[in-house]
DNA sequence: AGTTCATCAGCTATAATTACCTATTTTTTC
DNA sequence: GAAAAAATAGGTAATTATAGCTGATGAACT
């Protein structure tokens, strides 16, 4: 962690090509050194016993293992390395539980060469990195989240039969209940998510990992 | 187009990342010169104009415009212009649009050196490359899309509008029609969808990149 | 023991969607 | 210019979803 030897990244990504591009902007950075990558997710942890390394750069959506799951076994195995999450897009309802998870930054793939260095700068010097989009969406999240109402568990199951395009009578056999209780739960999530519509309930499910 | 001179290569992508990734894969390779790079599809005919191109590298899916509607203009302006598609996952049921747009070759985003320049050579030389999982998709996607029914642009219009969370009343006064005439076309699109629910309706778009 | 919360269930009423049907006008294509 | 495709619009009925109420039960927490 010293300021006079290289910086060592590990990069994780399930995209070869961006795996290549932070590659790439790596070499020109002389404080940097490529200490190991891979696209498998689930081998990260034996790879970084064999490779130490500083600061861990981790995408956040891929197959068999997200970028949260990771940075929190990553976290809890290698407690000194850093981790800072790359994003396609800033996914503002899920940035608070990578935060929680461990992350010490997060930067967009739209990211130049620029604002990656000023991350790795950053976070290596024990700060964090959250570009201004980001810190943005952070602040709207919060300030959003803290009337948000939680959904309860049978609430999410019901919103995934809703996505699996089972109607109310559907779901109320599916389960076992009544189709007024069903109807009772709908409208409980439409006040909760503050939703409108299926498609609106939908889009805010994704958005927030429900479904 | 000779075997002697450089081939330019111009790349369009939104993610800068994915942009230097290939480019510093080109940087070792002799026959390959960047003409240009942009991630803004729309500026990209006036770009061409200005740096001579022989091979465009598009992403599919982008903000503002696809790399099928980017495609099909470049073609159009630039007829001896190939192109190749770069996309995240391996979306078959677009492929076959694609082609029909006039694409050369199909990679994925988690493609390697040697692959890209093997699709690279191919193109060059006058052939196609589409990868091994494509060639899959592609296969499958021929059997199930021969029954398929072309969607309307008025149609389409539809589907976006539907998934922007409009009702019919809200739709036919947006675009100064009946609301039975929403109705004709919803009933259309979902018999020529073979859909049975918004949802559903909205799910096959997403796959089709109509939203 | 009391409180909170999730789950369950009913009622009425309105609004919206979907399924049938037919038919005209405009645009595109050959 | 004829034929085909797309966009337009109407009606009637049945089904489904949503809004706005009330209220009972059991489990968990304090």
């Amino acid at each position: 962690m010293n300021n006079h030897h290289q910086h060592r990244i590990f990069i994780v990504d399930d995209h070869q090509l961006v795996i290549e591009g932070i590659r790439s902007l790596l070499a020109d950075a002389p404080n940097y050194l490529l200490s190991g990558f891979s696209h498998l997710p689930l081998q990260v942890l034996e790879l970084l016993d064999e490779n130490p390394t500083d600061i861990l750069l981790t995408d956040i959506s891929m197959p068999l293992m997200s970028g949260i799951e990771l940075t929190r076994l990553v976290k809890k195995k290698f407690p000194s390395i850093k981790i800072i999450a790359i994003s396609m897009h800033s996914e503002g309802v899920v940035i608070k539980e990578m935060v929680d998870a461990g992350i010490s930054g997060y930067i967009l793939k739209n990211t130049g060469r620029a604002e990656l260095i000023e991350a790795l700068d950053r976070v290596r010097s024990g700060g964090t990195y959250f570009g201004e989009e980001i810190t943005r969406e952070i602040l709207n999240s919060f300030t959003a989240r803290d009337q948000e109402q939680k959904l309860t568990n049978r609430e999410i199951e019901i919103i995934k039969l809703i996505n699996e395009e089972y109607g109310n009578k559907q779901i109320s056999s599916k389960l076992f209940i009544s189709e007024r209780t069903v109807e009772t739960h709908r409208k409980n999530i439409f006040r909760k998510t503050n939703t409108q519509s299926v498609v609106g309930l939908l889009k805010y499910a994704a958005q927030h990992k429900f479904i």
